[in-house]
DNA sequence: CTGAAAGCGCTAACAC
DNA sequence: GTGTTAGCGCTTTCAG
């Protein structure tokens, strides 16, 4: 069943139905009555694979995310898909699992599809995808990278008002020794969240200790180990800072296991403000970095690009704010 | 850049271009070498579209899925996407949130994309959608509807037994009052998981009570208000069985909010086995669904129909496996 | 073993 | 206001 068999149906010819379905107004009421009359009738969809071969633009943008097991993601992708479903546009996700093979295969999957732009949702990328979405015409956004160029566009998170407006919560508290839990990004990637800690601790007049600096991974183990780390050290801090809100739950975990407590040991602060935050128990102070916003702007950023994918992208900044719940306190005087 | 430039630029037709991609035998070595060298040179990627349109099958699967935010899914999702990329094949995804309007045009969207057959990962859908699939071809697969047809195959869970490894475990705790918190599902579909509950109760020798068969949703909030109303009940249960691990949270949760705790005051038991399970305190002692499995029964019912899409699908069956943590022990002898 | 050509379903340009 | 038609890029006969 296509155009022209429902041209014949409705004694029109198939650019009329096209006219019809595309909604131009071009088209006699009566005529076009009669069209959808037919095309109600007899269950028409149009073939997408024609009208993207024809177009040459397939409305489908391509969303690449790292890991979907982390809770941050999916909200992500529901608020992307949301904005695109609305527009009449379509979603091809892919998973990456940090693997660099993934990252080109779904690179290639979706040049195949011709996806319209490309959201990643992670700073790591090497330069040869990105050359290949260009060489394709294909814009891309990146998250964090801060970078922009012909057809690439970033976004970046407000780390920095974020990791301040923690610090400054701490030391109203009466904290003195913050130590921060992160992740080691990719070799080539310059790691602005460190860097947005550092600055916030020495802006708030504190001091930065090499070795209070942990490396994890972005997932609850990589808060575990964090911690553990931590609680070796010879001198220790009062509050805690994570990457994100899973590393924080790690270190939480780790804090309770050793018979500790927060926020009266240490006082723990995530980043995200995933749902979970507020379900663990003590409920996470965290920083927040809105789903909805972020994916809007992802969007923005692509849709952007219009029919000019060489175009010089832009940079997008999405802000942050502190939730404060129960994970945060005063320290303890007397250190245990 | 298409064939035809890949074929003039290596001195062959494009037919032959075609060949050595799709790996035909009958291409000479030699020719073939040179083929692919020109493709590699000018990084030539063949258009999906075009390949689609013409071969009639879009090597696409739609994946449907109510909720993305219950940490269920993008493990299905994770799956399910990784059985699909190494067979160089692509998925689309959809969330619904229970909304019919989204279905519809989520149906829809899979149609104009092509889509070889579709993953509903639910039980819940009208028959209209159905019909739309089967109307035009693309067989459709259930979970946990039980009924199966033409291009129609389901995959069913085994509630039946997980439930009774529950009740057998909570029984020689020495349990005999189980209550279950699920959730009320749409009016015309039939739940599995209730009457699985039952039969198991009965099964074991304890007695259904209405009473302890509380409705609420999907998530923590429902399993919050189903605990609730449990504690209201004049007689108590010893033990909660809950229709997944999000509700035997909000259980959990609400026991601790009043001062109770788990396993002391009441044993609970979660369905599914997500990350999240064992990351809670207590870890959540619970009836483990394979995701992995989950989505490779989905793949093979989905290819199992072949070219044939109005042939009379299957009944699938997934497993379960209790996992037995800390939220389940003895009862107290004597109740508060 | 390779090439020529038709045609998948749609849209846009141009006729009428 | 509506119809005719070319052609998007690919695969697949069918000739050679």
């Amino acid at each position: 069943m296509n155009m022209r068999d429902i041209a014949k149906l409705a004694g029109v010819s198939s650019a009329t139905v096209s006219n019809v379905i595309n909604g131009s107004k071009v088209v006699r009421p009566a005529t076009a009555a009669r069209v959808r009359e037919v095309i109600q009738e007899v269950r028409f969809v149009p073939n997408g694979s024609a009208t993207t071969l024809r177009y040459g633009r397939s409305r489908t943008y391509g969303l690449i995310i790292p890991d979907i097991r982390n809770p941050f993601f999916p909200e992500v992708i529901r608020s992307f898909e949301a904005i695109l479903v609305e527009r009449n546009q379509d979603m091809l996700m892919a998973t990456t699992d940090f693997h660099y093979s993934q990252m080109q295969q779904t690179i290639r999957r979706m040049l195949i599809r011709q996806v319209d732009g490309v959201a990643l949702l992670a700073a790591e990328i090497e330069t040869e995808p990105i050359e290949a979405l260009i060489h394709h015409r294909v814009p891309l956004v990146t998250m964090d990278r801060r970078v922009t160029g012909r057809g690439l566009s970033d976004v970046s998170i407000d780390y920095a008002g974020g990791m301040r407006s923690a610090i400054q919560h701490l030391k109203k508290l009466r904290h003195r020794k913050v130590a921060y839990i992160g992740r080691s990004p990719a070799p080539a990637t310059f790691d602005h969240r460190v860097e947005a800690f550092k600055m916030a601790v020495s802006e708030g007049g504190l001091k930065v200790r090499p070795e209070f600096i942990r490396i994890g991974n972005d997932r609850i183990s990589g808060g575990e180990t964090g911690m553990e780390e931590i609680l070796q050290l010879k001198e220790q801090p009062t509050a805690i800072l994570c990457a994100n809100d899973l590393t924080a739950i790690g270190a939480l975990r780790v804090i309770r296991r050793h018979g500790l407590s927060a926020p009266e040991d240490y006082s723990v602060v995530g980043f995200d403000d995933i749902d979970l935050a507020d379900i663990i128990f003590p409920p996470l102070t965290t920083i927040r970095l809105s789903r909805p916003e972020l994916a809007a702007t992802f969007y923005e950023a692509l849709t952007s690009f219009g029919t000019d994918p060489h175009r010089v992208g832009k940079q997008y900044t999405v802000g942050t704010s502190l939730v404060v719940r129960s994970s945060t306190g005063a320290p303890r005087v007397s250190k245990r």
